[in-house]
DNA sequence: CGCATTTATATTGTGTACAATGCAATTGTA
DNA sequence: TACAATTGCATTGTACACAATATAAATGCG
């Protein structure tokens, strides 16, 4: 009765996937909006808290965006003080962006931020961890 | 030494979910392209082509998708001829979107994309099958 | 060195995504 | 039946996301 249809909504992975990202991405919306920060300046951020300075390229290879996506992005974070954007000496092509003080101290602020959407979550760890692992084999396979 | 850091990218789920359903999309984008279809036009068209007719809200609610992007979306299919809509008799509200003959026949050339994607998923049978249940169970839970 | 190629970023155009708002049709209720 | 609340869709505004293209700087090579 029931034959296999790949072309259901439902048998393919893409669009548990896709619903997946927008629905976890959505968690993280307001509590970022009382940062005054967007889901993608948050990963952005993320990175600058670790690196402290990257040029536009590298940050694009960490995040999978390219620079039609970051440089509207960054340039709006630089006008509202997170981060700083000079072309690097060395290679005049290459652009650096900093953190700003005001940029690293926001980590502060967002620090609770990963602790309060685990919460939301409906995961345990064990399950957590092996979609974790399971969704960067996908990554890692893929390129 | 190194202390588990909950603000880095590595450490969040949020990330590899956003950056696996980007990359699975970008998948489908060329084969896609081919059919003159864009990702957000194909799950739409899987929906209508399972129900052959629907109204706005019950694609939407199907899809997670709300009507600022569905109406644009569904006026772009309409132009092509893929779709009708047009205004319930019941519900003046209501708007059901309907399959056309030429939107119905996409199927056919369709019919081969999920098995194309699937050799690219490098992923074996059990673990995409994992991964699709803690997926579901990931956003079942979170409403 | 001279110049074709490559590289890093910026720009443009198209297509989502969704919050917020508006509005007309419908429904619930006193 | 009035009429307040709700519902379904459309519109507006903001922010991605990426392909295609442009441009200037750097590199490689005969």
């Amino acid at each position: 009765m029931s034959e296999f249809d790949p072309l259901k909504l439902e048998n393919q992975l893409c669009f548990p996937l896709y619903v997946a990202s927008k629905e976890v991405i959505r968690l993280y919306h307001p509590r970022l909006a009382e940062l005054d920060l967007t889901y993608t300046q948050y990963i952005a951020l993320m990175v600058l808290w670790e690196e402290r300075s990257i040029s536009v390229k590298a940050l694009g290879e960490r995040l999978y965006l390219d620079t039609g996506t970051l440089t509207p992005l960054l340039k709006s974070m630089e006008k509202k003080g997170l981060v700083t954007r000079c072309r690097s000496e060395k290679d005049e092509r290459s652009v650096t962006v900093s953190l700003t003080e005001e940029g690293a101290a926001l980590r502060e602020k967002a620090e609770e931020l990963p602790t309060k959407i685990g919460a939301c979550i409906p995961l345990p760890p064990d399950e957590a961890a092996e979609l974790y692992r399971l969704l960067n084999k996908l990554i890692g396979g893929m390129k």
